[in-house]
DNA sequence: TTAGCTTCCGACCGATCGGTTGCTATATTC
DNA sequence: GAATATAGCAACCGATCGGTCGGAAGCTAA
């Protein structure tokens, strides 16, 4: 019926893809997103779904490279005019905070990367070396980010970069579960009252 | 074929059945559960695995009761001899990171709480209400021992024990996350080292 | 000994899964 | 304007999903 869109409107379309996915996979898990649910939401068929993709592991790597352009976009780039350190660094730990409290409309079911690393974290495959990737990304950033605390004086001289990195992507678990399992409207503040504990002078 | 067992018979098939159902489920999670893969597993038909159950909700439940089952004989049990307050949690504390690192045999996949509290945060039914119930039911046991420490002057007068709970949880679901995702030989002294300094005198 | 209860099986159900194929209709290229 | 490339569709594939049904076989209570 419908036949051949430009080229522009073939790639809207596949962005269209790829945003409802994200939305879906964020909710049923990147399993759970299946080409048959994304074609009854978009009225599309499925092989009109998959000739954009090709196979369903490229659909959902699609989804987790749209998730970390949404990170980017959401947590890192607003507070990329900070001076560096921990003045950047507390920029981004909040807009961390934000993000997990309010992107419910690309993620209904909370941050991708959370529920794609529990699910795919004991299997193998693209999709686990990705999901890996990523997370490995985007705590480097973090721990550059700490170094640069350390020795401009912000944190401890005797502060371990890698621990104190470790203890934050723990807190934006809690956070994530109090938000989506609990709906606890007090978690953003107890994760601010932690991060005030772990990133002062000492 | 293989015709009506014992009563007791039964409910040892039964067990098995839960047991193994556990384990598949930490690792493809309870949706990825499925009837089919554990008949094939047990040797059993679909039927026969369904009888003891009735539905698939119903064995996702007695799944999760299971591993709320181990949680208790494995975390909390071995520490019940200990002097109530600080010592029983930091005896806790510790078994808890041996459970995360050893317990292969039962969670290949890792906590099964912890994977199905991400799988079902955004969804609804019995098995979300189910997940946060335990997790309610674990983190008021936390609060209670912390509140005993603090009364027993082991932790400062101050000590909130409700945000104390919120940061062990963070901690151990990025201590679940490295041992599942990175295999980090490091994580369990990360984790010490985080819980020694959550948990002194000030 | 017998009658009934229960466990488990084999066969089957409709629905859905990921994916393939042949095609139409148009946008693009020459 | 003709040739080509391609987005998207309808129909279909084998496999698997959760679940049902009738019966076989043996435990258990009478």
């Amino acid at each position: 019926m419908s036949p051949r869109k430009s080229v522009a409107e073939a790639r809207r379309t596949r962005e269209r893809i790829v945003e409802r996915g994200v939305a879906i996979a964020s909710v049923e898990g990147l399993e759970g997103l299946t080409i048959g649910r994304l074609a009854t939401d978009l009225g599309m068929s499925k092989a009109g779904i998959l000739g954009h993709f090709g196979t369903k592991e490229a659909l959902q790597l699609a989804a987790l490279d749209e998730a970390s352009a949404v990170f980017q976009r959401v947590v890192w780039q607003p507070a990329a005019h900070e001076t560096p350190g921990l003045p950047r660094l507390r920029a981004v730990c909040e807009a961390w905070i934000t993000y997990l409290e309010r992107e419910r409309e690309i993620f209904p079911g909370g941050c991708l990367f959370t529920t794609a690393s529990v699910e795919f974290d004991a299997r193998g495959g693209r999709v686990r070396d990705a999901v890996a990737r990523l997370y490995r990304l985007w705590r480097h950033r973090l721990v550059g980010e700490l170094r640069l605390a350390v020795t401009a004086g912000d944190l401890p001289p005797g502060t371990d970069p890698e621990q104190v990195a470790y203890e934050l992507v723990g807190l934006y678990l809690a956070l994530n579960q109090a938000i989506q399992l609990f709906a606890d409207p007090l978690a953003p503040d107890r994760t601010r009252r932690a991060l005030d504990r772990l990133l002062t002078r000492a």
